[in-house]
Parts: structure tokens; sequence; C-alpha cells
DNA sequence: TAAGTATTTCGCAAAATTACGAAATGATTA
DNA sequence: TAATCATTTCGTAATTTTGCGAAATACTTA
């Protein structure tokens, strides 16, 4: 008689973007990445970020291990770039979970 | 010669609000209570979701104090709704926040 | 090869998150 | 008043997150 259900993947899968979201420095970093689709290295993020680098490097690979980021070795450098593809689909699902409700439709008639 | 940043407070309002959203049983709950602007109680969610009262009970507790739903006492039960105010913050931060990029604008001439 | 640069990984510690069952709270019904 | 019902709070434990400095890695230049 249980009605307990498996929340569904698309839920789950906004909690795991929205948790690579929750923190500040991640943002931060994911908003200058995405916005006029720059890059920029560790050394970059140091220099202007309230930490340090390697609680940097492990912001970093949280982001690249949640597929939002990736880096390029350009040597002695790793010039991270926005991973387009994923951000994209982060995008798609948020318009989705916040947006499409019956609220924000106009009906026509 | 730092070039330190404060980081801005719009970057941590999205952070406070994808840390509201970072585990899937708040999600579900904000997709419920937001779509088609339903109400529910305690009980209802616990009978569908794959976990106990007083951990639901938490999460409930964390979406109040983020101001993303409110309670009001229906005795015996508590009826959980979105709250519209807030709620429509989030929309909006998140909307500016990944939708704001030159990339995202088409220019006119 | 030695020294230097950029970055990550390791080891650690403090704090936060998550979940549970038991007990407490507050209102209702018998 | 006693029993019941819905829900929260408490106490506890396991796990995760966050950040630091030191050491390690990897590549380049002298």
């Amino acid at each position: 008689m249980d009605k307990k259900i498996e929340i569904p993947d698309d839920v789950k899968q906004i909690a795991d973007f929205a948790k690579a979201m929750s923190h500040p420095v991640r943002v931060y970093i994911l908003k200058k990445l995405s916005s006029r689709n720059s890059c920029c290295y560790s050394g970059d993020l140091v220099d202007e970020l309230p930490i340090g680098r390697s609680a940097l490097s492990q912001h970093l690979k949280e982001l690249k291990h949640a597929g939002l980021i990736q880096g390029e070795i350009e040597a002695p450098f790793i010039k991270y770039c926005i991973n387009k593809e994923n951000w994209g689909k982060l995008k798609t699902a948020f318009s989705e979970y916040l947006f499409n409700e019956v609220d924000d439709i106009i009906l026509k008639h």
C-alpha cells in the first residue's frame, strides 16, 4: 500500500547541477567562463578570489567532475573553459524546471 | 598589490538558492509546490518520498529558512505552499545568471 | 641537470549535511 | 481528562564539504 516513488531523474539532475552551483566560488567561476565564453587559468582566479590555491583547485576539480568546465593543458598553464555542451544542458534543465509552470503559460483562445 | 575581490552579492545569492536546491527531495518539493501553485501537507510528502518524517521535516525547515516555502497552520496539519515572492526572485536571479550572456543576445543593426 | 613556474594531491581538521528513531509539542476527539 | 493525530525537535552517527599548508607533479628554461 506504499505510494513511495523513486525520485525522477530530471529532479535528481537539477539537484546535481544545483550542488555544483552551491558555493559562491564555483558560481563565480561558472559566470566568468560562461559569459563571453572566456577561458582562464587557475592563477588568474587565485589572484582575485579570497581562497588559497589548493582550495581553488578542489573547486575546479568539482566543476570538472560535474562536466561543467574543462581544462586544456597549455604548459606550464592549464586553461579552463566552460563545457558548452553540458552548460547548455544545465540551462535547458533549469529553464524547464523553473518556467514550465501553468502560471507562466499565457493561454490563447 | 592584491586584486582580491569580495564575491559579489548576486553571485552569493545564486549560491544560496542553489544550495537550497542541492538535494533531490528539496527539488521535488519545490517543483510540486511551484507548478500549478499547489500546496500540500508534510504527511502527503512523507507518503510519496523515500525518507522518514524527521528527515523530511528538516528539508521543509531548510526551504522555509531559505524563504522559498511557507507553512500555514490548518490544525492538525500544516499546509505548505510556495513563497511566490521569493520563488519569483529565484527565477529572476537564475534567468539573469544563466541567460544574460553575450552569446545569447541577437544583435540587431 | 638544476632551478623555477603552475598546478594538483595529500594529510589533516573543523564544520555542515543527511538520516534515523525516540521524545516532545500542540491541537482534536472520545 | 485520556487517547490520538500530525508534525517537529532532540540526540546521535555517518558522511561530505571546505580550507589550509606541505609535498608532489609536470613542464620549461637557464
